[in-house]
DNA sequence: CGATTTTTATAATGGCCAGTACAAAAAGCG
DNA sequence: CGCTTTTTGTACTGGCCATTATAAAAATCG
């Protein structure tokens, strides 16, 4: 039964990657922002021409919902492997503001986070693709706090939340990983010192 | 010498009021931002046409400094009022946070700070324009917290204006004045718990 | 009145945008 | 080989963008 294998589809070979495609696209994406991106910028980057671009993601918001998803499985902070049960709450909590603040400088030339910036632009549908993984994102900071401080969720998940839309404008505004750190552990005490224990 | 007095200037008299379409115009950028507002917009919004327009104020950009101006001398939060030198810095501090959180609301239509949200737009000299507003309100934070407590003014200037960033991101993201007001109000307790005295 | 000054309205400019029509090219299938 | 399938490259579309050329209109000045 070998017929997954690689049996070549049928027609004309592809000349690019799709996947490739995805990586180069989301540089772009998260460099600029979505708004700033054309789709001329994309292709030229691809070496590709819009036909095939088109065929291959449907549009421009096509491409940047699997840019998106790409994000999410790879380059997003990690909330699971920070926001442990077997730690308080403030702690994981500040630890993931200082992660988000190293993450957010690490690439200069992509700063902030691709999600947040998102959720800001001009493009209505766009902006609701980047918007469902933010709120999928606080929601999985409101149930950790749920789980152990049910009566400060809501108001420490939006602090939270705040604190990281205000550290990823700052890396774009050209912050170094000094000032966000500091930020973000001031945050971090304040966290402390809203949760009991 | 009445030769100030209201003699009409000389040519065809112009049919509309800059002052007005300043006030028009500033409330189509604060609503949508500098990006999402339109040459064509504008002149619609003011029942003019494109060669008035460019009279009267050169440029899109000429226009929106126009209305950064007005914004700064009466839009905009009155920072001289609320850090006074009177009373505790961190006491200040958290004022001119939840003040920020009440103004960011108070216009549905026209939620978050315009010149935060300015400074992240997509056109470089507009994005500079309003950069410049913000690097000024944020000296005068820092010089007013050196005044007492020079050895935390970075650090602390950073986190009310990251703050501020992020009050205004949540503003334009729905978030309600309750909301707001009660990250406002946690993150003044972290200032006041990094100021001595 | 006639000359000058300024703003007006109409209509257009070139540029970039996202997206597409079309036919040739490159592969597998029988 | 001929047929089918898919991608390719070229060239284009209509729409919106900021901005402007042109000339008529509306005022003051002498």
């Amino acid at each position: 039964m070998a017929s997954t294998k690689s049996g070549r589809p049928r027609g004309r070979p592809r000349r690019f990657d799709p996947d490739d495609a995805v990586t180069a696209a989301r540089e772009l994406f998260h460099a600029r922002g979505y708004d700033a991106v054309s789709v001329t910028d994309v292709t030229e980057a691809l070496g590709i021409n819009p036909p095939s671009f088109y065929a291959a993601f449907g549009s421009k918001l096509g491409l940047y919902a699997r840019v998106l998803e790409r994000y999410a499985d790879t380059g997003a902070l990690p909330f699971a492997d920070i926001l442990r049960p077997d730690r308080p709450v403030a702690e994981c909590l500040a630890t993931l503001l200082e992660e988000a603040a190293r993450r957010y400088v690490a690439d200069p030339a992509a700063a902030g986070c691709m999600v947040v910036e998102g959720t800001r632009c001009d493009d209505a549908e766009a902006r609701k693709a980047a918007r469902a993984y933010n709120v999928a994102a606080e929601a999985l900071i409101r149930d950790y706090v749920a789980a152990r401080h049910p009566e400060d969720a809501e108001r420490v998940t939006d602090f939270v939340a705040t604190t990281m839309f205000g550290l990823s404008a700052k890396a774009r505004a050209g912050h170094g990983f000094g000032k966000l750190l500091a930020t973000a552990r001031l945050a971090g005490s304040a966290i402390a010192s809203a949760l009991p224990g």
